[in-house]
DNA sequence: GTAACTGTTGACGAT
DNA sequence: GATCGTCAACAGTTA
């Protein structure tokens, strides 16, 4: 007689019931039992740093999911486990008497040896596996397959190799019911990770004790709390779970107009209360919304308008096809998709605060080096919003505050950093929204970095945004600013983009002086806010310059000059202070600094032009970065 | 092979 | 205020 199926379901970022294949395709077996389950990762917990935001955003999609299961089946929930999947579904297969193991198919670089390492202990243990895919419209490997076996580089490919795949799957609705949990004996050694190094420390208030117990602080497998996980309130107004996606979902729906005629480029990044896109990309990351559910409740919205509806890219769908494409570009480039050295897609720019790499496989450590003090100066302050640039800081200040900022925002201040004022490492910048953002998504968040600061994708370097020009045009009398740099909130119109040439007099009846460089609060008892760091056109153009120069060098990341270090040798018949770089061997540096000197002539920035190359930043890495095997990590 | 065209999202000044 | 050409100019796609 044939043993009835015991099947665990295993969440990722897939935490949803309505139009998930691989929940289908569990529920088709029949189940006597069937486990939900999330393995509670160390390499998120500790190796990835997310701020607080992105932390309940995850919680409260967890919890959502817990409780709508528990409607369908009160015996059942989110059964969270706080041990890594890699050494806790070997035990459960055997504890629980599992037949089948069921999940949705991922293919970001750490998610596959992940997933590899499961699907083999797996076999070992005679359990059989079921993946299905629901993440994107398309499987990334079948794009892939359909782009001649490369990763998709332009919409145009994306969409040729999208058609050849094949039509984007309807969704599936949510289940009606879920079976049982079977018993969950827990008689085995919980394998603890280890805490250090812990990159969420700048976050905890207290001891984090995720990994006390296995089955949670009460044994009940309950959704932590971020008290438990030690993590600091957050500040974000925005919401998980997909409750409360299909909710935003039906609302966008239900206004044919703006669903139908949404066009990406004319949304305005000034809008706030409500900001003018559909805030649905976090939900998108969690998976607590379909993008198939999403792609498919446009589409028939499209279908049926009597007017003249957008069509992709700009379009709803056409935000989509944009994802879809990052996702493929990864699946085929894996680790290296997200940084520049030994990247075959990624143009070499000779940035600031260059990633260090190190390892036999030229992996990033998640260090950098300090080139230059300036550059550094500079990065913090773009980090914390006090570059003088009202535009730049109010995003940057939205960002850390809410977690989330508009798609042009991101464009705006990534130009800023990278190739349109900072000349600094665009992986730098990407860092930071990975911190942030809680819709971060390794594949749409490099892409992105890689297009804005023109390294892929992306090579119009000439087009470059203006931080006083840019929100003038959607937002001309500074509202955004004034909400997000209160210090600023009384300055006219006028001087709103650019504070600094507010006479001194309107200074004071504005109530804020311009002055210093953000370090300091008060001048004459009034709050102060910086004066730009540089000026914009100036650090413009000399960027401009840098970028035609590296272009005319030619050089990708998997180039041997690149990878072997030696590239400073290619920018040597340039003048620009832009070019140069001391990631590199002594010999090297000595070179470069004699290099150095002609030009410091001409610079009165002698500072930042002194070798810095064994003062490196520690703990800043990125997800990526800190996911990736350990011997990379060495 | 070559040339023209096109590319989700620039700034600026003229009309 | 909306639309256009120019700026100086990249690279994938199409004819």
């Amino acid at each position: 007689m044939a043993i009835k199926p015991r099947v665990i379901y295993w969440f990722r970022t897939d935490l949803r019931l309505h139009d998930s294949p691989a929940l289908a395709a569990a529920l088709d077996l029949k189940p006597e039992c069937l486990w939900p389950i999330w393995c509670w990762d160390p390499h998120y917990v500790y190796r990835a740093r997310v701020g607080p935001n992105r932390w309940q955003y995850l919680l409260d999609c967890q919890q959502d999911l817990s409780d709508s299961i528990a409607r369908l089946n009160p015996k059942s929930r989110l059964h969270v486990l706080r041990e890594a999947p890699q050494t806790l579904l070997p035990k459960l297969f055997k504890a629980w008497k599992v037949t089948h193991l069921v999940f949705e198919k991922d293919t970001d670089a750490y998610a596959r040896s992940r997933d590899e390492e499961v699907m083999s202990s797996a076999r070992e243990a005679g359990v059989q596996v079921i993946v299905k895919y629901g993440k994107t419209l398309w499987d990334p490997d079948a794009v892939v397959k359909a782009n001649g076996n490369k990763p998709t580089m332009t919409i145009s490919q994306l969409r040729h190799a999208g058609e050849k795949v094949g039509d984007i799957p309807r969704p599936i609705p949510a289940p009606k019911s879920i079976p049982d949990p079977g018993n969950m004996p827990l008689d085995f050694a919980q394998t603890q990770p280890a805490p250090e190094p812990d990159l969420n420390s700048i976050y905890r208030t207290r001891k984090e004790n995720s990994y006390e117990k296995l089955a949670g602080p009460n044994g009940d497998f309950a959704v932590p709390t971020i008290e438990e996980l030690g993590i600091k309130s957050a500040t974000t107004p925005h919401r998980g779970g997909e409750t409360g996606a299909l909710a935003v979902l039906d609302n966008i729906i239900k206004n044919e107009q703006y669903t139908a005629t949404f066009e990406k480029p004319k949304s305005a990044p000034t809008a706030f209360e409500p900001q003018s896109t559909t805030l649905l990309s976090p939900h998108l990351h969690f998976g607590s919304l379909s993008c198939r559910e999403f792609y498919w409740r446009v589409q028939d919205v499209v279908d049926n308008f009597k007017g003249k509806a957008s069509q992709p890219p700009v379009s709803l769908t056409g935000q989509l096809l944009f994802r879809d494409m990052y996702f493929a570009a990864q699946a085929k480039m894996g680790w290296k998709f997200s940084q520049t050295v030994g990247n075959d897609h990624c143009r070499f720019i000779p940035w600031h605060l260059r990633s260090k790499v190190d390892g036999p496989d030229g992996l990033v450590t998640g260090e950098y080096n300090i080139d230059s003090v300036e550059a550094e100066e500079w990065f913090q302050r773009w980090k914390t919003g006090r570059t003088g640039f009202p535009w730049i800081d109010a995003v940057m200040r939205q960002l850390k505050q809410e977690g989330w900022i508009h798609h042009l925002a991101r464009h705006s201040v990534a130009c800023f950093l990278t190739r349109g004022g900072c000349y600094i490492d665009w992986e730098r910048g990407a860092e930071v929204f990975e911190e942030w953002l809680i819709d971060h998504e390794t594949a749409c968040n490099t892409g992105n970095w890689q297009w804005l600061s023109c390294t892929a994708f992306f090579s119009q370097f000439y087009r470059c945004y203006s931080p006083i020009a840019f929100p003038q045009k959607t937002d001309k009398n500074g509202d955004f600013v004034r909400h997000f740099v209160p210090e600023l909130k009384d300055f006219p119109a006028k001087y709103i983009y650019e504070p600094w040439k507010a006479p001194i007099q309107d200074q004071r009846t504005a109530k804020c002086i311009i002055k210093g460089d953000g370090t300091v609060q008060t001048i004459d008892e009034l709050p102060a806010y910086p004066k730009p760091m540089f000026d914009f056109s100036t650090r413009r153009d000399i960027c401009i310059g840098g970028m035609k120069n590296a272009y005319r060098v030619g050089l990708y990341g998997n180039s041997p000059k690149v990878v072997n270090g030696s590239w400073p040798s290619a920018f040597d018949d340039d003048a620009e202070g832009t070019t140069d770089g001391k990631n590199i061997s002594e010999q090297d540096t000595l070179e470069v600094e004699t290099h150095r000197q002609i030009q410091t002539d001409t610079n009165s920035k002698a500072d930042s032009l002194k070798p810095m190359n064994k003062n490196k930043r520690k703990g800043t890495g990125t997800l990526e970065g800190f996911l990736r095997p350990q011997k990379a990590m060495k």
